[in-house]
DNA sequence: AAAATAATTGTCTAATTAACAAATAATAAT
DNA sequence: ATTATTATTTGTTAATTAGACAATTATTTT
């Protein structure tokens, strides 16, 4: 078998961070980790990568496991090397963020992983390096939401404007003008009005939108200003 | 010695995508490639991660071994984990892009590498999946100079407003309106004007320009439209 | 039927962008 | 020396977009 002449082999993981709305709070998913050393500690879901798979198979690989559910959005984040950042043996991790709907999602989690869902603003304290990988992941989303219509990934199929405002409103912890964002939204073409309303939590109620499919694939990544630079530095 | 009860360990290593800038095309600095397999070929700039370096501290390595200077911009562009990307063995690489001034560090290059720089609309093939790789480098680059004063990097200390406007022309492959582009640069207040004028390529002379060194290193996050969607898509 | 509530639509002002035109400073030509 | 030439720099205006705020609408509760 063919090899390098070098004599550098390392551990090389996964690292996921995943994003959940409840309709209410920014929320990550962690869970309890399955072995030692640190067993029990709170730590992002994460699997070393098999001889056979790329990084993007393994993450993929790791999210159905835990959720049950393919075709989440991912993205990859950053690859954390610190030669110490795992206590275990050299390991260098490729992490991987994701947007799930809470909602539709929450009732297929494993228990084996023993899961729990955290507001953003009041997570536990992470193993490793995981406290440094989560504050990034934030930032990108806050980046990258910012300039391409990504949190709808976070909403269900049927969402309404109000819903979605609460949305960008926790991710940029700041408030939006209704109408404005309304306009602002619809201006993307990429929400189509619905016939039926949602009724639950007001009493003329909203319509419902859903994301426009074909559109949506399409206009991902030509970029269109969410949020204004004034309210993503508050 | 503690590890992990997996077995697959990987030979893991950086790539260097080096953009520069030669007052006329952007330009990709590329090597030949000083190992079999493939000896000879055209490739990125890399190498082997050590035991006791993140790949960070390797890419800077690699930097310096290759230009012989510190302190270039250089940022983590992507993990590539492809199974099958290196012919030899299972290899990782991180990528990294990095922007250098050509006409500052053109002389301090090393030949051991056998460099060479190529305009980036006219590069031969190169190995492995580092067609890819620029390929991707490029588009942030894009992406992330719309954004962000970082084409900076790629300019002399002293520069005048023609030149900085061609090196966006040329990344962006499109033109701009000379009298808009002069207020939006200026708009940002991250220009200091010389009192000297560059007379080589114009009849009036075009005053010189220089990065206000305080206002860059704070201002360098806080994102501006640098270039308007509209052209962005050109 | 009136009041209350939250969604939706409307209006206006300010700020920004884009297109284009004019003025300016230097050199080269007559 | 004066004029022509060339590219830089500054100026003007129209069009578009963003932001603040007000009015209207649909529904439920009193």
């Amino acid at each position: 078998m063919k090899r390098y002449s070098h004599e550098n082999r390392f551990s090389f993981a996964v690292d996921c961070i995943i994003f959940g709305y409840d309709g209410e709070d920014l929320k990550l998913l962690v869970i309890e980790r399955g072995i030692e050393p640190l067993r029990g500690h709170w730590s992002l879901v994460g699997g070393f990568i098999g001889a056979h798979e790329s990084a993007d198979d393994a993450a993929t690989r790791v999210l159905k496991d835990l959720t049950g559910l393919d075709g989440i959005y991912m993205e990859q984040l950053y690859a954390f090397s610190e030669v110490e950042r795992d206590s275990v043996e050299r390991t260098i991790s490729v992490a991987y963020f994701a947007l799930i709907d809470i909602q539709k999602y929450t009732a297929q989690l494993s228990e084996d992983y023993h899961p729990a869902w955290f507001p953003i603003n009041d997570l536990p304290g992470l193993i490793f390096d995981h406290d440094d990988i989560v504050e990034l992941a934030k930032e990108k989303l806050r980046y990258k939401a910012a300039l391409h219509p990504l949190l709808f990934e976070l909403l269900p199929q049927k969402f309404t404007m109000p819903q979605l405002q609460r949305l960008y409103e926790a991710v940029y912890d700041t408030e939006f003008d209704k109408g404005n964002f309304n306009r602002k939204m619809l201006s993307t073409h990429l929400l189509l009005k619905l016939k039926d309303k949602d009724k639950g939590s007001s009493k003329k109620g909203a319509f419902y939108y859903a994301l426009d499919q074909e559109r949506y694939s399409q206009g991902f990544k030509s970029f269109l200003n969410f949020v204004s630079s004034q309210n993503a530095n508050k």
